[in-house]
RNA sequence: GGGCGGUUAGCUCAAUUGGCAGAGCGCCUCGCUUACACCGAGGAGGUUACAGGUUCAAGUCCUGUACCGCCCA
């Protein structure tokens, strides 16, 4: 019950200054990256002296007692902005010391959401690794046009605005407005990347229609012309009547409608006796019978209902006796259909072979009845009308069957002159039409309800066509075969490794890529075209009277590429230099001339105009761009481009699932084609964030978070913190989330607000669970948004990066209270206490760890060791330990010195992590411990800033590596958890003191002995005695850890211990008897690894101890 | 229709080659002890979705079923 719990969150501290905060900053204006704070009181916002000289704040008590990112983030991101801390620059290093990663673009259409985030954080923790690790480390950032997207947002916003399409406003103006809301999002985009932290090389950043982009684009294109991988084609395409273009598929959203299933009569012409004079089709869009061309029946109906028979018996034969009903159900309605339907299936089906026409109604047009496998003889009638041009399964079967395309509709979505008296119909009013007009003619046999599952345009929300249309392609054939390779013989390695099954997939189907877009914004497709007549007396005017033929001469291969289609023969003709003769009578006919110009040559481009060619009016798909990233952006096609030698192949591509087929195929690829090379090492795929229910996070659903939120309530190292814990190795995690009521704080859950499903929800006024007072969300339009305050999305995920940013501040706020005057002297680090030496040696270990687990991309297991070595062992170990020492002159200095040492190291090894608040305390840091580590074994050169110092080495600090020690301590923690185990249950309170005997073995004795001290401090004892004998002391609380029994003197009265001891001999006695059946079982002790056998012995000699010792208290009382 | 995942504590997720099912949050008890209540000490909480199988041993391997998500048609 989320929704009732009692919970508030204040914002930094200062509710109020979030309700006041200026809606500029949230709506579609520019944003500094440093908005939070300045959204903040004045008063929270860090004093400028905090900057450069380092000379004030000296008094720890100037660190507040509670973390405030907002007073750290923005002062330290343009402190690293003022020095250059991001930017790359080539030099000596060799490749292995080399670190590159390109951004995946994020798209202009708006700003970032919660994915972005957690995929640019994985990027940056592994770029701040790398440059720590003194790695020549470049990150170069960027955005992508993202085509459609971007146009229909824009085109949406003037509809909405001026009322106007694009075609009112003209192609160059619309252009231009694209341009403007590029500016503003891509500024927009990046200062969220700086807020959350990211270290790109901001001098670098790239857009995907830079002039440099742009001649890359060109560049590939007209080389791949030239190559003949670029051909021209028909295509189905999903078409937006509205927008009128092609719409992706990823951009078709589906929603089921209620519809109806016509059933129509079509006349069979040449019907013989006997046969049937009629078939009965049917259809959910009876306008497209205008454009049929065939109706098909399956080739072989029998064979295809006895698969299915046999198919099913076996279902049968192997279901339970709970499925079996309906399976057998089934199986009488195919016995049914064999007895009933077949016979005039195979009828038809010899028709069709024997070449039988039917006469389409309304147009009265003749079509054949054909076979093919597409219609299922289990379906309907059997039949299937096949209109080639309006449907994606008809499209297939009009190419096996080689059926005329016979295209509708116009663009604008009415129906076109072949559709006879419809024409100028819009397609659902032909559709009414046609069904009255079929029904007025008696050849409506009748109409069902139906479900349809209709494929809608994200952009438009209006229904999509299927449409018939001219398109580029790539060819896929030649170019897919070394991006293969280069997978399957891991010079791309990727990671999570099942990942590449998706792209070997994808790629291995070899399907040709349409390259081109009906829109305006992208890059234009650099090919002119002219359609000529040649005849033998005009061919020089035509082309050598326009300078063709010189430009022919010249620039061919270089910069000019020609194809020229026979359009009288179909024949394509890829050797243009043998065209260009003297027509003589058997090369007359129409031509296609396409000349493809390499460069933005504006002679060439003039000539080639002034002959009278066109510039074909498409763009280029995004996705042809982004390919050429990894690069384009680095310098290409520019081959002694410095940054190009030296960061490529760049090492890493870090992206979601989703972005495998539309990306990573297509840089490998096309990387390979350009450069010869593969465009990046490794490929890290992350997860994906859904919502609480398990659904994808949509701004149209509005289900999402915004990280500016998350930022502004947690900071953005608690979202870097919780991203990264978040970053494992399944697909997709869930992350609820609330909104936070602007009028009281309370969390409300968006899971009970936001309906199920993928339909756009329209959530825009949400009645707070607690107060009941209404505010808006932030998907809310503006209208709204100006009457109620807009409250934040967030998920309490994030509260435990917070915490663990508190806690870190306060720990180290600690040891600053104690580091004046810290020395920095040679240690023999085996003299030094068993907690130094412990402590040191689980650094050393963590270390070690945590790079190993970062090359994996383990993103999870890392941070989760750093929170181990920081928690656990630092805090609630080793700092309690160090407070008595800290306190006596003659222990203070090696304490200091190794107090200083490791709270250096964690705030290395958290850095790439949380990069601010480590660099605040960083600073600190230096300033009260200049000099830290142990002189000639453990040396740490010290930077002016953390983000620039080196990481914790790989191998850990192997000086310290002790596993006599990690286990020494570890039976010390455990006696001490078993006396405060009977502290608690005995009920005695923190502050007194309890006076303990632990009675063992003289050995066991002796080593616990050396940690005397840390048992008296950490179980709060009076007095600590270490005996070989002893009988239980009256009133004591018993308990056995290992080999030590320990008794806690004077807290239990007797009955009770004797009642908590029979319980615990209980579920010990359960445990012995189940490891002795084990080993009593000789398969077990043959089977199983002699190290398996033998642990499980050496377990049961341990329950054994403890049983006879708890025997013997029981005794004690008993007696 | 094909493919890839997932189903483990109330929630979100871990669990190397099969070998004692864990963490964080939440919950319960106690504690405002001078770094931290965004905290500390302790505790409870599990038939690992279901049905079979292989094995001395299964969350993990095999077969099937159900449900959820995504990708490709």
């Amino acid at each position: 019950m989320r929704q009732n719990r009692d919970t508030t969150v204040s914002i930094c501290g200062q509710l109020s200054s979030f309700q006041r905060r200026p809606e500029s900053s949230r709506g579609t204006t520019g944003l500094d990256f440093r908005i939070v704070q300045d959204s903040l009181p004045a008063e929270h916002i860090a004093p400028n002296e905090l900057q450069l000289d380092g000379t004030s704040m000296s008094e720890i008590e100037h660190l507040e007692k509670t973390y405030n990112p907002a007073t750290v983030e923005g002062d330290i991101y343009q402190r690293w902005l003022d020095a250059d801390c991001f930017g790359a620059t080539p030099d000596d290093r060799p490749p292995n010391e080399r670190f590159t990663i390109v951004i995946p673009p994020p798209n202009v259409t708006g700003a970032l959401h919660l994915g972005h985030a957690l995929n640019n954080t994985l990027q940056d923790i592994l770029v701040r690794w790398h440059r720590m690790m003194g790695h020549n480390t470049l990150w170069l950032p960027g955005t992508d046009h993202a085509g459609i997207a971007t146009q229909a947002v824009v085109e949406r916003r003037i509809k909405a605005d001026e009322g106007k399409t694009r075609h009112d406003i003209g192609r160059e103006e619309l252009v231009k407005r694209i341009w403007a809301w590029k500016d503003q999002y891509e500024e927009r985009i990046v200062s969220q990347l700086k807020l959350i932290g990211c270290s790109c090389d901001w001098n670098r950043k790239r857009f995907t229609l830079d002039e440099g982009l742009a001649k890359a684009v060109r560049h590939t294109f007209f080389n791949m012309f030239k190559d003949g991988l670029i051909f021209r084609g028909k295509r189905l395409v999903n078409w937006d009547t509205q927008l009128q273009t092609a719409v992706a598929d990823d951009e078709v959203y589906h929603e089921v409608v209620k519809g109806n299933f016509w059933h129509f009569k079509y006349p069979i012409k040449d019907a013989k006796p006997g046969e049937p004079d009629h078939v009965i089709i049917a259809t959910t869009r009876p306008e497209t019978m205008l454009g049929d061309t065939a109706v098909a029946v399956h080739p072989d109906p029998q064979r295809a209902i006895e698969q299915k028979e046999v198919e099913l018996r076996e279902r049968i034969a192997a279901s339970s006796a709970k499925d079996r009903p309906a399976l057998e159900k089934q199986y009488e309605h195919l016995e049914e259909r064999r007895a009933n339907k077949l016979p005039e299936l195979i009828k038809l089906r010899d028709m069709a072979n024997d070449g039988r026409k039917l006469m389409l109604p309304l147009v009265d047009r003749e079509i054949p009845l054909i076979t093919d496998k597409h219609a299922d003889p289990l379906l309907g009638t059997g039949c299937v009308k096949i209109t080639p041009a309006h449907d994606h399964n008809d499209y297939e079967v009009g190419i096996r069957n080689e059926l005329p395309m016979l295209n509708m509709m116009n663009t604008d979505g009415t129906v076109n002159e072949h559709g006879g008296s419809y024409e100028g119909m819009l397609m659902l009013d032909a559709r009414k039409q046609v069904a009255t007009d079929m029904e007025e003619r008696g050849l409506l046999d009748h109409v069902e309800d139906k479900e349809i599952d209709l494929g809608h345009s994200d952009r438009s929300k209006s229904p999509v066509e299927p449409y018939l249309s001219d398109q580029w392609f790539l060819k896929m054939g030649e170019l897919a075969d070394p991006a293969l390779d280069v997978v399957r013989d891991g010079a791309v390695k990727i990671f999570p490794e099942r990942y590449a099954k998706s792209y070997l997939d994808w790629l291995g189907e070899k399907r040709d890529w349409c390259i081109s877009r009906q829109l305006w914004w992208g890059h234009r497709i650099p090919v002119w075209s002219k359609t000529i007549d040649l005849t033998e007396s005009n061919w020089s005017d035509e082309l050598a009277g326009c300078g063709l033929d010189s430009l022919i001469e010249n620039a061919w291969g270089e910069n000019v590429a020609y194809r020229i289609e026979n359009l009288t023969t179909g024949e394509v003709l890829e050797n243009p230099k043998q065209i260009i003769l003297p027509v003589v009578k058997e090369t007359e006919g129409t031509y296609r001339f396409l000349v493809c110009v390499g460069d933005t040559n504006e002679d060439t481009i003039r000539t080639i105009e002034a002959a009278g060619f066109v510039q074909d009016p498409d763009v280029l798909d995004t996705w042809f761009s982004s390919a050429l990233w990894p690069h384009s952006t680095l310098g290409w096609p520019d081959e002694d481009s410095a940054d190009l030698k030296y960061y490529y192949p760049t090492s890493v591509l870090v992206t979601s699932r989703d972005i495998i087929t539309l990306w990573v195929v297509r840089m490998v690829t096309i990387g390979l084609y350009n450069m010869g090379e593969i465009p990046f090492d490794e490929v890290y795929i992350h997860t994906k964030i859904l919502d609480g229910r398990g659904e994808t996070m949509s701004k149209s659903k509005g289900n999402g978070v915004d990280p500016l939120d998350v930022v502004t309530v947690y900071g953005a190292d608690a979202l870097r913190y919780s991203i990264a814990e978040m970053a494992t190795e399944t697909q997709d995690v869930r992350m609820p989330v609330d909104y936070i009521c602007p009028h009281c704080g309370h969390l409300t859950a968006q899971a009970g607000i936001v309906p199920k499903g993928k339909q756009p929800a329209d959530v825009h006024r949400v009645k707070c669970s607690g107060c009941k007072e209404r505010f808006a969300t932030q998907w809310a339009p503006e209208k709204i948004k100006s009457e109620l305050p807009v409250a934040r999305e967030t998920s309490e995920k994030f509260e435990v990066g917070r915490n663990f940013c508190n806690k870190l501040w306060n720990s180290a706020r600690f040891a600053f209270m104690n580091l004046e005057n810290t020395p920095y002297e040679p240690l023999d680090i085996s003299n030094l206490p068993p907690e130094d030496r412990w402590i040191l040696a689980k650094l050393s270990a963590t270390i070690r760890s945590t790079h190993a687990e970062l090359k994996q991309y383990h993103y999870a297991p890392a941070i989760k060791l750093i929170r181990e070595l920081f928690w656990e062992s630092f805090c609630d170990w080793y700092i309690e330990l160090s407070k008595p020492r800290m306190r006596d002159e003659a222990t203070a200095p090696a304490a200091k010195q190794v107090l200083a040492l490791v709270l250096d190291q964690i705030l290395r090894l958290l850095s790439p992590f949380m990069p601010f608040v480590t660099e605040r305390l960083w600073e600190e840091l230096n300033r009260l411990a200049p000099k830290r580590g142990i002189p000639g074994i453990i040396e740490l050169p010290i930077d002016r800033f953390l983000m620039q110092s080196a990481f914790p080495p790989k191998d850990g600090w192997t000086a310290a590596d002790d596993e006599v020690i990690l286990k020494m301590f570890d039976n010390a923690q455990q006696a001490v958890r078993g006396i405060r185990d009977l502290r608690n249950k005995c009920t005695v309170s923190n502050k007194d003191r309890v006076k303990v005997t632990i009675k063992s073995t003289q050995e066991h004795l002796e080593l616990l002995g050396q940690q005397q001290h840390i048992v008296e401090r950490m179980a709060g004892t009076s007095s600590l005695d270490l005996v070989t004998e002893m009988d239980r002391p009256k009133n004591a609380g018993t308990t056995v850890v290992g080999p030590l029994q320990i008794f806690v003197h004077d807290v239990s009265d007797d009955a009770a211990e004797k009642k908590r001891l029979e319980k615990e001999m209980e579920s010990l006695e359960k445990r012995r008897s189940g490891i002795e059946n084990k080993l009593a079982n000789e398969k077990f002790v043959n089977n199983a690894k002699p190290q398996v056998v033998a642990a499980e012995r050496e377990r049961l000699a341990e329950v054994n101890r403890s049983r006879e010792a708890l025997l013997e208290s029981l005794s004690d009382l008993s007696g």
